[in-house]
DNA sequence: GAATTGCGTGAACACCCGTTCACTGACATA
DNA sequence: TATGTCAGTGAACGGGTGTTCACGCAATTC
């Protein structure tokens, strides 16, 4: 009953997606992953592939589901940082950047796939992208006491353009990542101006 | 010297061209994408592909190009809507929506290639985007009196905003599109309002 | 009318791909 | 200790890929 044998599976498992992690690239994205190469990679032959997973679709689903993990790991980060006072965008939005710094790979995995070819995929990333947004609406209902329409537009909003600009941020030099997080804080104060603009002149119409 | 030769060439390529835009769907994408089959749907052999372009890349970059013009010349025609009053952002927005919906081939292709694995691609549509985004600046600066650093922030946070919702599009029912389309106006709205707040507040504290 | 240019061609080459199959051997079970 | 399970294997099949080459033949040039 000692796990040995599933400990070795487990493992190859991880080699496995390791090794396409390790393949994607700016220049060799999800859709050229060929499961010949990543068993190579991962130091096992081809056919052993298919103890782990049934297709290539599935190591990539797998794939999406780690990045949204990390993602949603990014995203109690930031919590953290907001309830230790500061600046919440700024905190926020540079938390957001260094995260797409450090998994490259994967933050552009999610971006190719969010507009991908498979469904399936699509759906997926979609999926942990409105898990972000729902995150977002909450703490602007809850702490900020928009309504919820509003909570929803501006939190939107912000995903969008916090999204794109982590996009462009992979192109990016160090300088230019810099420039665009300021970039990026300014806009997100504008939307957040503007949802307040909106609120109050609402809310004196009602009154 | 009557170009019969030349005229059967422009021909070919141009069936080349509309071969892959054939083969661009929701489900293949260029990277999928084949010499051998675009020449089959083309109707002539494979190596007369050469006559035409040296890699399918020099023709993936051939169609961002289209997809460019096509851009344009949306916002040529966005340009006249706003000439015949109305409501500005409405009729923007509409327009770029409806250019998604019945363009989704081309849209997709830039989509996928402003986060795709070839740098070549990668700036081929950012410098489009780029396009979009000084026009708007321009828009702003003139015609509304934004400061230029002001309108920057503001133009590119709307165009991140709007493709982004159009990205969304492509996988939208019709409803679902309507209601994209409102959601997309009022957050517009919402970082106009938050721009016109930042201004104010700018040039009230100069004077 | 003769010479040249150049688009389109079919055969062929070398390569990589995903997937199947029967098999081995270490671990698990009883 | 005997039996069964199952991750990993190597050979093989069928198929698609990009690219080369020499060639035919109609439009063009002189």
């Amino acid at each position: 009953m000692a796990g040995v044998r599933a400990a070795q599976k487990e493992k190859t498992r991880r080699a496995l997606i390791q090794a396409a992690m390790n393949q994607l690239s700016a220049e060799h994205g999800y859709a050229s992953l060929s499961l010949r190469e990543v068993t190579r990679e991962a130091g096992i032959a081809p056919t052993s592939f298919y103890r782990h997973f049934q297709n290539m679709e599935e190591l990539g689903l797998t794939l999406v589901d780690e990045g949204g993990l990390a993602l949603r790991q990014l995203l109690r980060q930031s919590r953290q940082q907001i309830d230790q006072g500061g600046s919440i965008v700024r905190a926020s939005v540079t938390t957001f950047m260094e995260f797409v710094a450090s998994n490259t790979a994967i933050f552009r995995l999610l971006l190719q796939e969010k507009s991908g070819n498979s469904r399936e995929f699509r759906l997926a990333v979609q999926r942990e992208v409105e898990h972000f947004t729902a995150e977002l609406v909450d703490y602007l209902v809850t702490e900020q006491d928009f309504p919820p329409g509003l909570a929803e537009l501006q939190a939107d909003a912000i995903v969008r353009i916090v999204f794109s600009a982590g996009a462009d941020a992979l192109d990016a030099t160090t300088t230019q990542r810099q420039q665009l997080l300021e970039t990026t804080i300014a806009q997100v104060r504008i939307v957040a101006r503007g949802a307040e603009a909106t609120r109050t002149s609402a809310t004196a119409t009602k009154s």
